[in-house]
DNA sequence: TGTTTATATTGCAATATTACGATTAATGAC
DNA sequence: GTCATTAATCGTAATATTGCAATATAAACA
Protein backbone atom coordinates (compact mmCIF):
# COMPACT_ATOMS: atom_id res chain seq x y z
CA UNK A 1 0.00 0.00 0.00
CA UNK A 2 2.75 2.54 0.72
CA UNK A 3 0.70 4.25 3.94
CA UNK A 4 1.99 3.57 7.36
CA UNK A 5 -0.80 2.63 9.83
CA UNK A 6 0.38 5.34 12.06
CA UNK A 7 -3.03 4.96 14.56
CA UNK A 8 -1.19 1.50 15.62
CA UNK A 9 1.64 3.14 17.41
CA UNK A 10 2.02 5.18 19.91
CA UNK A 11 2.91 9.57 19.60
CA UNK A 12 6.52 8.68 20.75
CA UNK A 13 6.97 5.97 17.84
CA UNK A 14 5.72 8.07 15.35
CA UNK A 15 7.52 10.96 16.35
CA UNK A 16 10.79 8.91 16.36
CA UNK A 17 10.25 7.25 12.89
CA UNK A 18 9.32 10.62 11.36
CA UNK A 19 12.79 12.21 13.06
CA UNK A 20 14.40 9.28 11.84
CA UNK A 21 12.98 9.61 8.44
CA UNK A 22 14.84 13.00 8.39
CA UNK A 23 18.05 11.47 8.67
CA UNK A 24 17.23 9.27 6.30
CA UNK A 25 18.67 10.93 3.07
CA UNK A 26 22.48 11.49 2.64
CA UNK A 27 21.93 14.86 0.98
CA UNK A 28 20.22 15.68 4.25
CA UNK A 29 22.96 14.43 6.46
CA UNK A 30 25.36 16.72 4.07
CA UNK A 31 23.48 19.71 4.71
CA UNK A 32 23.48 18.95 8.31
CA UNK A 33 27.30 18.16 8.28
CA UNK A 34 27.52 21.10 6.06
CA UNK A 35 25.98 23.67 8.61
CA UNK A 36 28.06 21.98 11.35
CA UNK A 37 31.02 23.32 10.11
CA UNK A 38 30.04 26.27 8.53
CA UNK A 39 27.56 27.28 11.56
CA UNK A 40 25.04 28.75 8.67
CA UNK A 41 24.93 28.78 4.40
CA UNK A 42 22.39 29.57 1.93
CA UNK A 43 20.92 27.16 -0.53
CA UNK A 44 22.94 28.09 -3.19
CA UNK A 45 26.19 26.65 -1.47
CA UNK A 46 24.37 23.50 -0.69
CA UNK A 47 23.90 23.49 -4.49
CA UNK A 48 27.95 24.21 -5.67
CA UNK A 49 28.58 21.95 -2.22
CA UNK A 50 26.38 18.54 -3.01
CA UNK A 51 26.08 19.26 -6.80
CA UNK A 52 22.40 18.61 -6.54
CA UNK A 53 19.76 20.52 -8.34
CA UNK A 54 18.29 23.95 -6.28
CA UNK A 55 14.72 23.03 -6.09
CA UNK A 56 16.27 18.93 -4.84
CA UNK A 57 18.24 21.53 -2.24
CA UNK A 58 15.14 23.48 -1.52
CA UNK A 59 13.38 20.31 -1.13
CA UNK A 60 15.61 18.86 1.53
CA UNK A 61 16.09 22.02 3.40
CA UNK A 62 12.22 22.05 3.82
CA UNK A 63 11.82 18.80 5.28
CA UNK A 64 14.59 19.64 7.35
CA UNK A 65 12.72 23.24 8.57
CA UNK A 66 9.61 20.84 9.34
CA UNK A 67 10.76 18.76 11.14
CA UNK A 68 12.73 21.91 13.24
CA UNK A 69 16.03 20.87 12.60
CA UNK A 70 17.08 23.85 11.09
CA UNK A 71 15.73 27.54 10.60
CA UNK A 72 15.67 30.02 8.18
CA UNK A 73 16.18 33.77 8.86
CA UNK A 74 15.96 35.75 5.32
CA UNK A 75 19.02 38.02 4.85
CA UNK A 76 18.63 40.33 1.72
CA UNK A 77 18.01 38.32 -1.05
CA UNK A 78 19.15 34.71 0.24
CA UNK A 79 17.82 32.33 3.16
CA UNK A 80 20.38 31.93 5.54
CA UNK A 81 19.96 28.80 7.01
CA UNK A 82 21.31 27.27 10.73
CA UNK A 83 21.01 24.16 13.25
CA UNK A 84 18.25 25.14 15.95
CA UNK A 85 19.95 24.46 19.33
CA UNK A 86 17.14 23.63 20.89
CA UNK A 87 15.52 20.98 18.83
CA UNK A 88 18.80 19.63 18.05
CA UNK A 89 19.36 18.73 21.87
CA UNK A 90 15.32 17.25 21.69
CA UNK A 91 16.22 14.84 19.08
CA UNK A 92 19.45 13.99 20.45
CA UNK A 93 17.89 13.47 23.68
CA UNK A 94 15.12 10.95 21.82
CA UNK A 95 17.58 8.95 19.95
CA UNK A 96 19.66 8.41 23.61
CA UNK A 97 16.23 7.67 25.09
CA UNK A 98 16.10 4.85 23.07
CA UNK A 99 19.79 4.04 22.76
CA UNK A 100 20.30 4.08 26.40
CA UNK A 101 17.38 1.56 26.70
CA UNK A 102 19.51 -0.92 25.75
CA UNK A 103 21.67 -2.68 28.60
CA UNK A 104 23.88 -5.99 28.05
CA UNK A 105 22.21 -8.78 29.71
CA UNK A 106 24.45 -11.19 28.74
CA UNK A 107 23.25 -14.14 26.90
CA UNK A 108 20.32 -13.95 27.74
CA UNK A 109 19.09 -14.18 24.20
CA UNK A 110 20.69 -15.56 20.78
CA UNK B 1 13.05 10.08 -10.11
CA UNK B 2 12.99 8.08 -6.44
CA UNK B 3 16.14 6.64 -7.01
CA UNK B 4 19.00 8.66 -4.27
CA UNK B 5 22.19 9.98 -5.63
CA UNK B 6 24.60 8.18 -3.16
CA UNK B 7 27.51 8.65 -5.72
CA UNK B 8 27.33 12.37 -4.59
CA UNK B 9 27.69 11.68 -0.73
CA UNK B 10 30.60 9.53 1.29
CA UNK B 11 30.39 6.69 2.85
CA UNK B 12 30.02 7.77 6.25
CA UNK B 13 26.70 9.37 5.18
CA UNK B 14 25.53 7.30 3.06
CA UNK B 15 25.94 4.54 6.12
CA UNK B 16 24.01 7.11 8.33
CA UNK B 17 21.26 7.53 6.31
CA UNK B 18 20.77 3.74 5.41
CA UNK B 19 20.72 3.20 9.52
CA UNK B 20 17.85 6.03 10.01
CA UNK B 21 16.28 4.51 7.23
CA UNK B 22 15.81 1.62 9.37
CA UNK B 23 14.80 4.03 11.93
CA UNK B 24 12.73 5.67 10.27
CA UNK B 25 9.43 3.35 10.59
CA UNK B 26 7.28 3.25 13.68
CA UNK B 27 6.76 -0.35 13.54
CA UNK B 28 10.32 -1.30 13.40
CA UNK B 29 10.69 1.45 16.18
CA UNK B 30 8.07 -0.98 18.22
CA UNK B 31 9.58 -3.73 17.14
CA UNK B 32 13.07 -2.71 18.51
CA UNK B 33 11.07 -1.35 21.80
CA UNK B 34 9.67 -5.00 22.57
CA UNK B 35 12.61 -6.37 22.29
CA UNK B 36 14.23 -3.73 24.91
CA UNK B 37 12.09 -5.38 27.14
CA UNK B 38 11.35 -8.68 26.27
CA UNK B 39 14.86 -9.65 25.74
CA UNK B 40 13.62 -11.47 22.81
CA UNK B 41 10.89 -12.56 21.00
CA UNK B 42 9.22 -14.74 18.22
CA UNK B 43 7.16 -13.10 14.44
CA UNK B 44 3.82 -14.40 15.56
CA UNK B 45 4.59 -12.29 19.28
CA UNK B 46 4.83 -9.10 17.34
CA UNK B 47 1.77 -10.05 14.62
CA UNK B 48 0.17 -9.55 18.27
CA UNK B 49 1.62 -7.32 19.80
CA UNK B 50 1.41 -4.79 16.88
CA UNK B 51 -1.57 -5.55 14.77
CA UNK B 52 -0.12 -5.63 11.50
CA UNK B 53 0.27 -9.22 9.31
CA UNK B 54 2.45 -11.70 9.82
CA UNK B 55 4.11 -11.07 5.95
CA UNK B 56 4.44 -7.35 6.95
CA UNK B 57 6.09 -8.10 9.90
CA UNK B 58 8.41 -10.58 8.77
CA UNK B 59 9.60 -8.03 5.97
CA UNK B 60 10.34 -5.36 8.66
CA UNK B 61 12.36 -7.78 11.06
CA UNK B 62 14.63 -8.61 7.41
CA UNK B 63 15.21 -4.78 7.29
CA UNK B 64 16.41 -4.93 11.00
CA UNK B 65 18.35 -7.91 10.17
CA UNK B 66 19.94 -6.92 7.03
CA UNK B 67 20.84 -3.78 9.15
CA UNK B 68 22.05 -5.66 11.74
CA UNK B 69 20.79 -4.14 14.28
CA UNK B 70 18.78 -7.69 15.40
CA UNK B 71 19.54 -11.36 15.05
CA UNK B 72 17.53 -14.40 14.43
CA UNK B 73 18.37 -18.10 15.95
CA UNK B 74 16.14 -20.70 15.06
CA UNK B 75 14.54 -22.64 17.70
CA UNK B 76 12.96 -25.40 16.85
CA UNK B 77 9.73 -24.57 14.48
CA UNK B 78 10.02 -20.60 15.44
CA UNK B 79 13.05 -17.87 14.93
CA UNK B 80 14.23 -16.03 18.27
CA UNK B 81 15.23 -12.58 17.63
CA UNK B 82 17.13 -10.11 19.66
CA UNK B 83 19.00 -6.90 19.64
CA UNK B 84 22.91 -7.23 18.52
CA UNK B 85 24.87 -5.82 21.14
CA UNK B 86 27.75 -5.22 19.47
CA UNK B 87 25.80 -3.50 16.27
CA UNK B 88 23.70 -1.22 18.59
CA UNK B 89 26.86 0.19 20.36
CA UNK B 90 27.91 0.83 16.54
CA UNK B 91 24.88 2.50 15.50
CA UNK B 92 24.72 4.59 19.20
CA UNK B 93 28.38 5.39 18.32
CA UNK B 94 27.39 6.39 14.82
CA UNK B 95 24.30 9.19 15.90
CA UNK B 96 26.30 10.61 18.67
CA UNK B 97 29.28 11.46 16.64
CA UNK B 98 27.15 13.44 14.72
CA UNK B 99 24.88 14.73 17.52
CA UNK B 100 28.66 15.83 19.61
CA UNK B 101 29.70 17.31 16.70
CA UNK B 102 27.19 20.23 17.07
CA UNK B 103 28.58 23.32 20.32
CA UNK B 104 26.17 25.49 21.07
CA UNK B 105 28.44 28.58 19.54
CA UNK B 106 25.59 31.44 20.72
CA UNK B 107 24.50 34.27 18.27
CA UNK B 108 26.53 32.83 15.38
CA UNK B 109 23.78 32.45 13.55
CA UNK B 110 20.44 33.22 12.78
C1' DT C 1 5.00 -40.33 5.52
C1' DG C 2 1.63 -36.78 6.52
C1' DT C 3 0.14 -33.05 9.45
C1' DT C 4 0.75 -29.10 12.11
C1' DT C 5 3.10 -24.83 13.26
C1' DA C 6 5.93 -20.84 12.31
C1' DT C 7 8.22 -18.01 9.23
C1' DA C 8 9.94 -16.42 4.64
C1' DT C 9 9.05 -15.16 -0.01
C1' DT C 10 6.41 -13.69 -4.00
C1' DG C 11 3.39 -10.74 -6.40
C1' DC C 12 0.77 -6.87 -6.50
C1' DA C 13 -1.76 -2.43 -5.45
C1' DA C 14 -1.55 1.97 -3.20
C1' DT C 15 1.14 5.53 -1.67
C1' DA C 16 5.61 8.06 -0.75
C1' DT C 17 10.05 9.79 -2.04
C1' DT C 18 13.53 11.71 -4.98
C1' DA C 19 15.03 14.65 -8.51
C1' DC C 20 14.73 18.34 -11.66
C1' DG C 21 12.97 21.76 -15.27
C1' DA C 22 9.95 25.51 -15.39
C1' DT C 23 7.73 28.98 -13.12
C1' DT C 24 6.76 32.22 -9.48
C1' DA C 25 7.86 35.44 -5.70
C1' DA C 26 10.62 38.62 -3.30
C1' DT C 27 14.59 41.48 -2.50
C1' DG C 28 18.33 44.68 -3.86
C1' DA C 29 20.78 47.47 -7.42
C1' DC C 30 20.22 50.67 -10.87
C1' DG D 1 9.90 51.49 -12.76
C1' DT D 2 13.48 47.36 -14.97
C1' DC D 3 16.80 43.93 -14.27
C1' DA D 4 19.48 40.58 -11.82
C1' DT D 5 19.75 37.33 -8.01
C1' DT D 6 18.06 33.97 -4.87
C1' DA D 7 14.95 30.70 -3.22
C1' DA D 8 10.27 28.49 -3.03
C1' DT D 9 6.74 26.11 -5.39
C1' DC D 10 4.54 23.44 -9.12
C1' DG D 11 4.30 19.67 -12.14
C1' DT D 12 5.93 15.44 -13.48
C1' DA D 13 8.70 11.10 -14.22
C1' DA D 14 11.14 7.40 -12.10
C1' DT D 15 11.85 4.69 -8.29
C1' DA D 16 11.04 3.10 -3.36
C1' DT D 17 8.19 1.77 0.46
C1' DT D 18 4.33 -0.24 2.81
C1' DG D 19 1.02 -3.76 3.50
C1' DC D 20 -1.13 -8.02 2.72
C1' DA D 21 -3.03 -12.38 0.46
C1' DA D 22 -1.26 -16.34 -1.37
C1' DT D 23 2.22 -19.46 -1.58
C1' DA D 24 6.56 -21.75 -0.35
C1' DT D 25 9.73 -23.55 3.02
C1' DA D 26 11.25 -25.85 7.08
C1' DA D 27 11.11 -28.01 11.53
C1' DA D 28 8.68 -30.97 14.97
C1' DC D 29 5.93 -34.73 15.82
C1' DA D 30 2.46 -38.40 15.39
Amino acid sequence: MGITKTDLFSTDQNELAAVAKVFAHPARIAIIQHLLKANSCINGDLVQELGLAQATISQHLRELKNCGIIQGTIEGVSVSYCINPIRWTEIQNLFNGLFDQFENKENQCC
